[in-house]
DNA sequence: CCTTAAATACCGACTGTTTGGTATCTTTCA
DNA sequence: TGAAAGATACCAAACAGTCGGTATTTAAGG
């Protein structure tokens, strides 16, 4: 609509609009869908607006990505700090921050569009670094083959819940979460 | 290069080609780089030749995806056929065709390309009905709990697999295999 | 506190390229 | 010869990105 240069000017508040967009765009109706002017009409800002906060489309779809794993790391961390058992406290707060995501009715949001790193390879670098150092940083509580399991079969879940409105077969989720939290207190 | 008249004329093999470098495409850069110019400068053939085989983009995508589902299936048909054991018979498929298909040099063409379906919602109806259909027609010998798990933890394993190239960490595929195969006849 | 000038935020028309797709023509094969 | 296979030339739409301009903040000087 083109009307952000009317009301107060809050550059914070519309670079926030324009993540938000691109990554709803992206989980409503794909990545392909995500189009500098898509972006920029449902943030109510202009190509021209768009262009001032983000150098290039690119640089939009990396901020949006990097905003994701912000938020990622720290739910984790908040679900570390409640965890008073330290061997696996990284992966049962992987599988919590995962299944609450998904049973939430909000943060589905960056849930999908995470998916879109996977098929960019322009993307696949940051995502794969980013497994990479949450494994690396709890490597002392959480290097165990079961523990590994848990992770990726949470991972798996996290995938079937996207067919969950084409007639995929979506796991009863709360009975999954505490059979693989279950999981990460056996031997 | 357009030379495809040249040639003995082999409709089956130029419609084979074009699916093939699809698939390529969309593994090694992304959904968005196929496109129908590139598919078709991959294949050596024209535009003309391609919307000849096929009706429209979307046909040739929706092609490639229905030409790896039936691959899929006809894969797990046969490792199904190898096992006398029927309880998980279908997941200890889904886990050997799975993992086969990692560890080969050959095979990751398709596996990786079938990310591509999440991401674009046209295509994620086909995946997700296969999904339910192949468990839909062995609820009888796959419908326990601790199998749903194990056939999740194949996905995750296979997600995580897409990122060896990027720092990501891949897991012991052979050990990991094994585990789950043996988590497949524990009580 | 008021004026003013620089800097920031945003607009919207425009550009050159690439896109998927079509219409028409030529070649090959049965 | 006639149908299938493919080449070539073309098109309208959509694309990412640019550019000159305007409106709004911010900050400094008086």
């Amino acid at each position: 609509m083109a009307t952000a240069h009317r009301r107060k000017k809050q550059p914070e508040l519309v670079r926030r609009a324009l993540l938000d967009c691109a990554a709803k765009l992206a989980l409503e109706q794909g990545l392909a869908a995500v189009t500098v002017q898509a972006v920029c009409e449902a943030a109510g800002v202009t190509k021209g607006g768009l262009f001032h906060h983000f150098a290039s489309k690119q640089a939009l779809i990396d901020g949006v990505v990097a905003d994701i794993l912000e938020r990622l790391d720290a739910d984790i961390a908040a679900a570390m700090a409640l965890d008073p058992q330290p061997r696996g406290r990284f992966t049962r707060a992987y599988v919590t921050v995962t299944f609450d995501d998904l049973m939430s009715d909000q943060g589905r949001q960056w849930t999908a569009l995470y998916i879109s790193t996977l098929t960019e390879p322009s993307l696949r670098r940051v995502t794969a670094q980013w497994f990479a150092r949450g494994l690396e940083r709890h490597r002392a509580t959480d290097d165990e083959p079961i523990l590994e399991t848990v992770r990726l079969a949470a991972d798996g879940a996290w995938l079937a819940f996207l067919f969950r409105d084409e007639g995929g077969p979506l796991p009863d989720l709360p009975a999954l979460r505490e059979r693989l939290v279950a999981m990460t207190f056996a031997g």
